[in-house]
DNA sequence: TGTACATCAGTGAACGCGCGTTCACTGATGTAC
DNA sequence: TGTACATCAGTGAACGCGCGTTCACTGATGTAC
């Protein structure tokens, strides 16, 4: 049976934990609207913190073995020149499929995703970060591995923020986007698709990535 | 007196506010650190919302004030060459400037600016956005009319989501800094300050900004 | 085939706890006559 | 100058509420003999 009981919670408390956060939903609001008893929630995941890595742990898993090919696919191709700005896009492509290709099966996997890594980086949650790192740790580090050549100028510190700013980009852009599309709707009287904002925001990110270091003056 | 029960309350809860975020901070932590009898916050604010506008609206007053300021200063320069790179990242750095303005008489008040967008940009939360755009838009707004201009190959639906990925980029390096600079610290065991990082988003954010559209192949 | 027991998903009600808020109260200072 | 009252910052203790969690229990299914 695929929606067991277990699923149903999943589900709901994704769509919860996207709209509210995971402090800010509690179970007895996930379990009315997966239609399961209260004690359910600690019956099938031991705790609260036990569904949360358990609806983290259901896109996650998948997200970085899907990016873990891509990149590997992606690192066997012939030229990869570093002044080439359409490769340095085509990476960051990659990360973008992804992420559309966990959000086909959980549609607020993203959003859940978002609210994670800003957790992770609210100081404070050190380990959560760790726990975070070491699990999946690998495929991102791979990915950071890459993207490092198109930035071979810089100091691994400089490197180090660069790649944080392009974060916040992406979580900002992953956790908003459900609000943003709706004020766009409103205000523009036009509906853009998850794909049209992904393509627009790779554009943004290879540019951001190149942007120039203080005291360089080339663009 | 200086440092009265209502300015150490305040003190108090932008502290812990930008550590844990509004919802995980509770009257108890604040007072208790503030060293005032719990009931004073209710007594002197209200409520926790009422404190929450009261410790928002100490930074943001002086913050869109000063930015006004910037801008209009800035918009009677002579020469405003769309296409000149270096004037867009004055115009960043404008914004940078009002940022770190406030951040020097309240040190955490740039963590909180950032919780409070995060937030206002969660869905569920439009009467919070409302708010902010009826108190604090005009200034905003300014910023954006003179962003616009050298984003003139847009369509406005086009730099409302450039803008957002903008914004995405400055909210992550605000709320994150903190975890980010301590990172930072002990893995290159370099210490970077708060106006390093500014400068070196300002040219990041300028570059964003400046990407190619899809189908556009110029740089 | 029938019986006793084990396993397991799921339940209903209660538990203790921390939360924001309330309220009667104190004690100091100012003011009117 | 003395007295009565008003104002106001601050307090201590309690309130009701929603939370995550616990626990004894049910009922269905499987298994051993």
């Amino acid at each position: 049976m695929t929606n067991s009981t277990i699923d149903r919670i999943l589900d709901a408390a994704e769509v919860e934990f996207a709209a509210h956060g995971f402090v800010e939903t509690s179970l007895r609001t996930i379990t009315t609207k997966a239609k399961v008893n209260l004690a359910a929630v600690n019956y099938h995941f031991g705790s609260k913190k036990g569904l949360i890595q358990a609806v983290t742990d259901r896109f996650l898993g998948p997200l970085t073995q899907h990016l873990q090919n891509q990149l590997s696919a992606y690192e066997k191709q012939p030229s990869l020149d570093s002044q080439n700005q359409q490769e340095l896009q085509a990476l960051f492509t990659l990360l973008a499929h992804s992420c559309q290709h966990v959000a086909q099966k959980n549609h607020h996997s993203l959003a859940v995703f978002a609210r994670l890594i800003n957790m992770a980086y609210s100081q404070s949650q050190g380990h959560l970060r760790k726990h975070l790192t070491h699990q999946y740790g690998a495929s991102f580090l791979y990915f950071m591995k890459l993207l490092r050549q198109y930035m071979p100028a810089m100091t691994n510190e400089q490197f180090f923020w660069r790649f944080h700013y392009l974060l916040g980009t992406l979580v900002f852009a992953l956790s908003s986007s459900e609000a943003l599309l709706a004020i766009c709707e409103r205000e523009y009287d036009e509906s853009r698709r998850i794909d049209q904002i992904m393509s627009d925001l790779v554009l943004v990110l290879a540019s951001a990535a190149q942007a120039p270091m203080i005291g360089d003056q080339s663009s």
